[in-house]
DNA sequence: TCGCAAACTTGCACGCGATGCAGAGAGGCT
DNA sequence: AGCCTCTCTGCATCGCGTGCAAGTTTGCGA
């Protein structure tokens, strides 16, 4: 059978992401060209040249396929977050990171995704939901910027802002766009601005103001 | 037959209440004592003593049940918003509205709701696309403050901001809340620090129509 | 009072997503 | 080759949700 050589993994292995990749891609092929209610498993498998019981052993549900990439992204947010050097905080961490997102991840298929998501009311409630994920990280990250003490709110509230200001960008920002990175830079920097405002503003209790 | 009057709504239409009522209740007790998703809609059918398909002429989805009180709060504060006088800006009518909700449905049903929901993630991500319905009515009324364009997202990123400092707020501040009125305020007040310093930092055009 | 029409309730059948289980099949190792 | 393990698959089952078409109740006017 003259096997190939195993570069690195298991040649298991690479199959099997082989397969994770198809099954995603012809999910997704199919979620643009009929919707994704209108797309059923076994319309997915079919597709996809395996059985309807095997998609499951690849994707716990079938948001997950939409949503594949994310956990990916997860990941490398908090990479970012964890290694970001001394003199950069979290919240400007989080800036570059977008900025890095939309500069490299800007393939069709991504495009494509996103517009499946945000043409759907239930998957831009899952895609908040997704999103929400990543507020523990941040406020985590936060935390440390301020030495806040476990109580504190400060960070979550913080955190929870951002992300929700971003999910208004993609919502609303974002209908059908390449981004460039001036735009995205035009986004974001407001709400930079709005951030750092808010969190100043809770460091001088004594502005207590009342309307 | 000695049919009693009806006071105002119809005879009918008290009695759908009624059922209505009763499914709801019945449905978050069996939810409260054995948990939301190890209830099925049969169990409940049979506590409320109606047909498994009659629920569905009362609530569209299971989750409905639980969340049934929300649309009402929801159309409370579309009226607290529309209904806001002169001097008072969005940000403060939803601040009192906060409060004098916390005063008044402190009812043990409730608190017991939320202990559901914060207890099982995929409710909270729930209440998380519930709440969002709130945004674009909060945006809305910001936007009216602010005298912003249609494509302003500032209105939006406080909404979304103030929503989401809510929900930081009711699953952190909250565990075990009978909340009394100062310690509401005392969470809330430096949300709305927040926000209002954040808003303050966005301004550079003379739009200052101030509160 | 009676009877009819509208509204409400229910059962039935079905589709879809998701899970457990067990047998068939293929891959990898000695 | 022989064996062991991991993967794939079909089958049965459950739970939520919906359409449909009968059955039952309610309201209302003749």
């Amino acid at each position: 059978m003259l096997t190939v050589m195993n570069p690195q993994p298991g040649l298991r292995e690479r199959k099997k992401q082989r397969t994770r990749e198809t099954i995603a891609s012809a999910a997704q092929e199919l979620f643009a060209e009929r919707g994704y209610h209108a797309t059923t498993l076994p319309d997915i498998a079919e597709a996809a040249d395996v059985s309807t019981r095997t998609i499951f052993a690849y994707f716990p549900s079938k948001e997950d396929i939409l949503f594949a990439k994310f956990s990916v992204m997860k990941e490398a947010l908090a990479q970012a977050l964890a290694e970001r050097p001394e003199g950069k905080d979290a919240l400007e961490t989080v800036r570059e990171f977008i900025l890095a997102s939309h500069e490299t991840e800007k393939s069709e298929l991504d495009m494509r995704v996103h517009r499946i998501v945000e043409s759907d009311e239930t998957l831009r409630n899952h895609l908040r939901a997704r999103l929400a994920q990543l507020e523990e990280l941040i406020a985590a990250a936060i935390a440390e910027d301020l030495d806040a003490p476990e109580k504190d709110l400060r960070p979550q509230v913080v955190a929870a802002s951002l992300i929700a200001a971003f999910n208004v960008m993609s919502e609303r920002g974002g209908d059908a766009k390449p981004h460039s990175g001036d735009e995205v830079t035009a986004l974001i920097d407001p709400v930079m601005t709005f951030l750092r405002g808010g969190l100043d503003a809770l460091k001088e209790p004594s502005t207590t103001r009342r309307s």
